[in-house]
DNA sequence: TCAGATAACGTTTTT
DNA sequence: CGTTATCTGA
């Protein structure tokens, strides 16, 4: 047997080895936390707990994965029955279940936000609304906040106070929609993510003898990431602790970054009242085993603002390490530049690897100067969210066949397929089948299926050829596994030689993209963790991955990461950049502007600043892209908030290329000349001026050149050739020269003269 | 019905 | 800048 106990510290054993009844555990950061629930479901399962009756929440499908791992060093192959996930697939297996006693079939498909949003377009437009006004990104965060409170189309309606709330934002009808979409999900035989915990929230409720099944299977219920659970989520623990009382959180106030989704720190609060604080066990972990003294001291600097805290006092034993360091670029492409080349020193002079750093930002669009700037010095990368493999076109017209192959009311997948390939399927077709639908009181499908009997002509000659291929297909689904339906489909439906016959790069990647699906599907069938193999289980699976969960596609894993920090929550790395330290940005714009909390933004920056274990850089640049347009930025606040003593600004380095006739605003060029060459004071001060002037904003010139558009003097540019899509950024292109990813061209500006430019992103079309 | 051109628009974080 | 919605002519 693994001896794990006598490694731990005080409240870290006590945790472990706490038996039966409430336990809170509140984790700071690096203190051990996942090591703790790893040892403590160890612990339990030795103690002669059947591994089938823990249930492990989890935020994300990989620290699932992780822990079942490390408890599977630990207690050997039985970690494998542990019910382990995240709240939504967790939920997602149950409610496929027990469907049917709330009126759905267990092949109901799950909604991502493409599709609930495309759905609320087509009820807004159909309610005659003003999608000016309804926008579908709207309606949706509402209905979702409403969800999240376990607030149903009905009570929303009958809600005064929201009622008045949406009559004031002038969206009176967002109950009536909420509704609707409810109801039309319903008949779609779909949940979207919200419906999955709203759901079994309701099955819990209506169904006594189903809540009791779970209650008393579920011996133990551990969640993580306790600050990040919603209403809805904590009210389905418990529920299903309600019998044993065995119930474990752990979470870290500090650390909640989720409450745009719904999440609620006052879980927390409600948990010592609703088990009884005399009941509960509280272990507080407060040692920090992660990070040096420097990055220890300066997160606690940023979050000892915050008012709405417990108490808790994060140390360390460990080195002091080096001081933060802050590097100015004067643009977004700049800062890429300086990062990568700070990041190249340190492996060189620290002999570390790839792996070991990681660059953090607040959004994922700031991702692309840093993968041009690392690409630049060859170093290895991987990027951790954004567009998903699974958010594809072609991936998702793919599913979208499957997933109507499973379910026929799928309205969603029904829009993407019904004439994809193209087969004269157009939308006054589509709007007359709905019509008949609705006239008949029958579902699409039902109509679809027998097409012939209600609509003729070349219309319905097409129809029918769809129906008879959709039934084709439904035929397979017992007789087959998912991979082998899935790639009839494939070949079938004629997507796969669709995109055969497409030449084009991006053709040849969405064809790979696609057999890329089909790998993943192969797998999925191959693997003996799997004992449903059906599409239907497949699909289920699959609409709750994310970015987080997709396996690197090469052998070589040594790479630079990526990632949003609220996708970097949870890991650690040795260095670690936070870059885009910028007023509006981060903190957010959207966050500034709502004022009412900078809370949850300090919290995102401690979770930033505690990934580091060794050395800690954050960046800011002066001037910055957003939508084709430039933008002059400050340095965030959080940069002042943060206790100087331990910030070092690095020397500012390439700022040579400005000189070169172009005029920097002015308020630029006073600043620079009143900042003195360094030193964190000077830098204090200057920030403080810049604070101060924030009030009255500088007009944002687009017709300002950046340093990233810094003349070359290898000005030789193939002369007569003509360019088209001419405006770019501040002016026009006159001739250009391209020489692999490079460009050089000839620019003359809206205002001021004629320059040669090196272009690196921009697209032009040679004719 | 559809391709190709043009206009409009977005601006956080994720299951 | 990129994506998506809308318009236009065949």
């Amino acid at each position: 047997m693994v001896d794990y106990i006598s490694g731990l510290n005080e409240p870290q054993r006590q945790a472990v080895m706490h038996g039966n009844g409430p336990l809170m555990i509140i984790a700071g950061a690096g203190s051990g936390k996942t090591r703790v629930l790893t040892y403590r479901i160890a612990y339990l399962i030795e103690n002669g707990v059947d591994p089938f009756r823990i249930l492990a929440l989890t935020f994300t499908n990989k620290a699932a994965g992780e822990m079942r791992h490390r408890i599977e060093k630990v207690v050997g192959n039985e970690a494998r029955n542990i019910w382990m996930g995240t709240f939504h697939s967790v939920f997602a297996k149950i409610l496929r279940i027990e469907a049917r006693a709330i009126g759905y079939t267990s092949n109901f498909s799950i909604y991502d936000t493409d599709d609930s949003k495309s759905l609320l377009r087509s009820i807004i437009k159909e309610m005659g609304l003003d999608d000016k006004v309804y926008r579908a990104n709207n309606v949706f965060g509402r209905i979702s906040g409403a969800k999240n409170r376990l607030i149903g189309p009905d009570d929303y309606l009958n809600n005064p106070v929201i009622q008045a709330d949406d009559a004031s934002a002038r969206m009176p009808e967002i109950g009536r929609i909420y509704k609707q979409y409810s109801l039309r999900c319903f008949q779609a035989n779909a949940m979207d993510f919200d419906d999955l915990l709203f759901n079994t929230n309701v099955l819990f409720r209506d169904h006594l003898d189903i809540l009791h099944k779970y209650q008393h299977k579920f011996q133990h219920v551990m969640v993580d990431e306790f600050q990040d659970t919603n209403v809805s989520q904590y009210l389905i623990t418990r529920k299903l602790a309600a019998v044993h009382q065995n119930i474990c959180v752990v979470g870290d106030d500090a650390q909640s970054i989720y409450a745009f989704r719904g999440a609620n720190i006052e879980n927390i609060l409600n948990f010592q009242r609703d088990y009884g604080k005399e009941n509960v066990k509280i272990v507080k972990l407060e040692q920090n085993y992660r990070s040096t003294k420097t990055i220890v001291q300066a997160a606690n600097s940023i979050i000892a603002r915050n008012k709405n805290q417990l108490e808790k006092h994060v140390f360390t034993d460990n080195e002091d390490g080096p001081l933060i360091e802050i590097i100015k670029a004067s643009s977004d492409n700049e800062e890429g530049r300086l990062i990568a080349s700070s990041i190249f020193e340190a492996k060189m002079n620290d002999s570390l690897i790839n792996n070991d750093f990681a660059i953090l930002y607040r959004t994922n669009a700031q991702s692309r100067a840093f993968e041009e700037a690392l690409r630049k010095v060859s170093i290895k990368y991987r990027i951790i969210g954004g567009l998903s493999f699974y958010q594809r076109k072609e991936i998702k017209d793919l599913i979208a066949y499957l997933r109507f192959t499973v379910n026929q009311n799928d309205e969603e997948a029904f829009k993407r397929i019904i004439n994809l390939p193209k087969r004269g399927i157009g939308d006054t077709t589509v709007a007359k089948i709905a019509v008949l639908a609705a006239e008949k009181q029958e579902s699409i499908w039902g109509i679809v299926s027998e097409i012939t009997k209600h609509v003729a002509g070349r219309a319905g000659i097409a129809i029918e050829g769809f129906a008879d291929l959709i039934k084709s297909f439904m035929l397979l689904l017992d007789k087959k596994d998912a991979f082998e339906v899935a790639s009839h489909i494939a070949k079938a439906s004629g997507l796969l030689k669709e995109l055969y016959e497409d030449k084009t790069v991006e053709g040849l990647a969405r064809y790979e993209n696609v057999q890329e699906l089909l790998n993943a599907i192969k797998e999925f069938v191959d693997n003996p963790e799997n004992d449903d193999k059906s599409l239907g289980a497949f699909l289920q699976t699959v609409s709750l991955l994310t970015t987080a969960d997709e396996k690197e596609d090469d052998g070589d894993n040594d790479k630079v990461t990526m990632m949003t920090i609220h996708a970097a929550k949870g890991l650690e790395f040795k260095y670690v950049y936070i870059v885009g330290l910028e007023e509006d940005l981060f903190p957010s714009q959207m966050m500034l502007e709502s004022r009412n909390d900078l809370e949850e933004e300090r919290r995102l920056f401690y979770v930033a600043i505690t990934r580091a274990e060794k050395r800690l850089t954050m960046s800011y640049a002066e001037t910055r892209y957003n939508y084709g347009r430039l933008k002059v930025c400050e340095p965030s606040r959080f940069l002042m908030e943060m206790d100087q003593r331990y910030l070092k600004m690095s020397r500012m380095r390439s700022i040579s290329q400005e000189s070169h006739g172009y005029e920097r605003p002015e308020r630029e060029v006073r600043d620079r000349t009143e900042t003195p060459s360094g030193g964190s004071m000077s830098f204090v001060r200057s920030l403080a001026q810049r604070t101060a002037q924030r009030q009255a904003p500088q007009p944002t010139s687009t017709h300002t050149p950046s340093a990233d558009f810094a003349p070359s003097d290898t000005s030789k540019l193939a002369p007569g050739m003509k360019v088209e899509h001419l405006k770019f950024g501040f002016g026009i292109v006159k001739s250009m020269d391209v020489n692999g990813t490079e460009r050089k061209a000839t620019i003359q500006f809206d205002t001021a003269g004629e320059r040669t430019l090196l272009l690196s992103f921009a697209k032009l079309r040679i004719v």
